[in-house]
DNA sequence: GTCTATATTGTGATAGAC
DNA sequence: GTCTATCACAATATAGAC
C-alpha cells in the first residue's frame, strides 16, 4: 500500500510503448484535469474524477497520493501551456511588431484548444496566490519573478527604440504588456459571462474568436501609435 | 427556531437607526463578503465567516439559513457593483468618446476600491455559470440576455455614425465592447500574478493603476481610430 | 437574539483482500 | 495494480437552553 506520488519515479519496470499502468495513471490525470478545471481546486470531488476516470478513488491516491498532489500535477500542466509561450514570444529575436503578430496568434489559438484555463488559472491564482507562487517557483526552477526582468528590459529597449523612430507613443513595458495579454486572455476568463449576457453558444464564441484574431493585431498597432 | 432567511422580510420590528439584529446581520454580512471574496463559494468555511464576523456559527444560520443562501447575497452585491454601472454609462446620452472617458474612470475607480470582485467574479462564473445566471435574473427582475440587445444596439449606431464620419474604423459593437471591458477589468482579475511576476506589491499596483486611468483612454482611442 | 452542544452528512485517505 | 470496505475528521446544519 505505498505510492511514492506525483507520477513520476515509481517501479522502473521495463515498458514497450505504453504500459497498463501508465495508461492508468494517464486516464487518472486527464480525469482530474477536466474536473479541477471546471471545478476549481476547492470544488473538486476526489470521486468525480474517479468516476470521470472509469475507476475507483483508491486507486487516486495509489497514483498521485493526496489530492494536494493530484490537484498540483493539474496546476502546473494548466501553467505550462501559458507561460512559457508567452515568455518565448517575447523575448525572440524579433520586432515589436512580429511580437505582436505572433503573440496574439498563439494565445488565441492555443486558448481556443484551452478554454478553461484562462479561467481556471486566475481563480487559482485568486484563491490562494501562495500557493500558485510555490508550484510556479518548483515547476520552472526559479522564481517567477526572476524572469520578468529580462522580458521586461527587452520590451523596453525595443519600445525606446520604436519612439526614438516616430513609430509609437512612450509607454511603459508593464502597461505595453498587460495592455496586449488583456485583449488576448480576457475575453476567455470572461466568456461564462458572454454566454450570459449575450446568449453566445460555443459556435458563436468561436466565430468571435476567429474574427477577433484578424482584428487584434491591427487595433493594438493602432493603440500603440504615436 | 427559526429564520426567514436572506435578510429580509423578518420581524419587521420598529425602528430607530440600526437596531441591534441589524447591525449583528450586517457585521454577518460584511465577513461573508470578506471571506467569500478572497477564499470563493467553494473554498469559504462558514466557521471562518463567523470567527471574522465574531459570533458562533449557529447564528449565521439564524440570520441566513444555509451557506448557498448567505453565498447568494454576497454574490448579489458583489455583481451589483459591476453591472448596473456598465449598462448605465453606455445606454446614457452621450457620444462614444465620453461613454469611453466614462467607463475607464468610474471601472478604474470601482475596482480599486474593490480590488477582488473581478478575481471573484470570474471564478465563480467560471465554476458555475448556470447559478449566476440565476441569481443575477432573479436580481435584475429579467434574464441578462434581454438587457443586452439595446446595449449593443445603441453602441452600433453611434459606431456606425463614427464610422460614417471617418472618425473610427468598423467594428461589431461587441468587440468594442469586449476590447474596452479587457483592458479595464483583466489587470484587477490578474493581479495576483502581477504581485508574482512583477513582484508589485498594493502600492505598486496602486500606481499602476493611477497611471493606467491616464494612459487608457487615448490607447482606446487610438486603436479605434481608422 | 445568541449561545453550547450535537446530529448528520460529505470527503479525503487508508487497510487489506485479490 | 485494482478493488471493497471503512476510518477519521471536517463542515453544514439543527436542537434546545438562556
Amino acid at each position: 500500500m505505498r505510492a511514492t506520488g506525483a507520477g513520476r519515479g515509481r517501479t522502473p519496470a521495463p515498458r514497450r510503448r505504453v504500459s497498463r499502468e501508465d495508461a492508468t495513471e494517464l486516464r487518472i490525470l486527464d480525469a482530474a484535469r477536466a474536473v479541477f478545471l471546471r471545478r476549481g481546486t476547492a470544488g473538486a470531488r476526489m470521486q468525480e474524477i474517479a468516476r470521470e476516470a472509469g475507476v475507483n478513488q483508491a486507486l487516486l491516491h495509489y497514483y498521485f497520493r493526496s489530492k494536494e498532489r493530484l490537484s498540483a500535477a493539474v496546476l502546473q500542466q494548466a501553467a505550462s501551456r501559458i507561460f512559457p509561450a508567452l515568455v518565448q514570444t517575447l523575448t525572440a529575436d524579433a520586432t515589436l511588431d512580429e511580437k505582436i503578430e505572433r503573440l496574439t496568434t498563439i494565445y488565441l489559438d492555443t486558448l481556443s484548444q484551452n478554454l478553461f484555463v484562462p479561467g481556471y488559472l486566475i481563480s487559482e491564482l485568486h484563491h490562494d496566490a501562495d500557493r500558485v507562487h510555490r508550484l510556479l517557483t518548483n515547476a520552472i526552477g526559479t522564481d517567477p519573478a526572476n524572469v520578468a526582468p529580462v522580458l521586461l528590459k527587452t520590451l523596453e529597449l525595443q519600445i525606446d527604440q520604436s519612439v526614438r523612430e516616430g513609430k509609437m507613443r512612450a509607454m511603459t513595458p508593464q502597461q505595453f504588456l498587460i495592455n496586449l495579454i488583456s485583449l488576448c486572455v480576457f475575453p476567455f476568463a470572461a466568456r461564462p459571462m458572454l454566454s450570459i449576457v449575450f446568449g453566445m453558444d460555443d459556435a458563436g464564441f468561436h466565430r468571435f474568436i476567429q474574427q477577433r484574431k484578424k482584428e487584434l493585431p491591427d487595433f493594438f498597432r493602432g493603440a500603440i501609435r504615436p
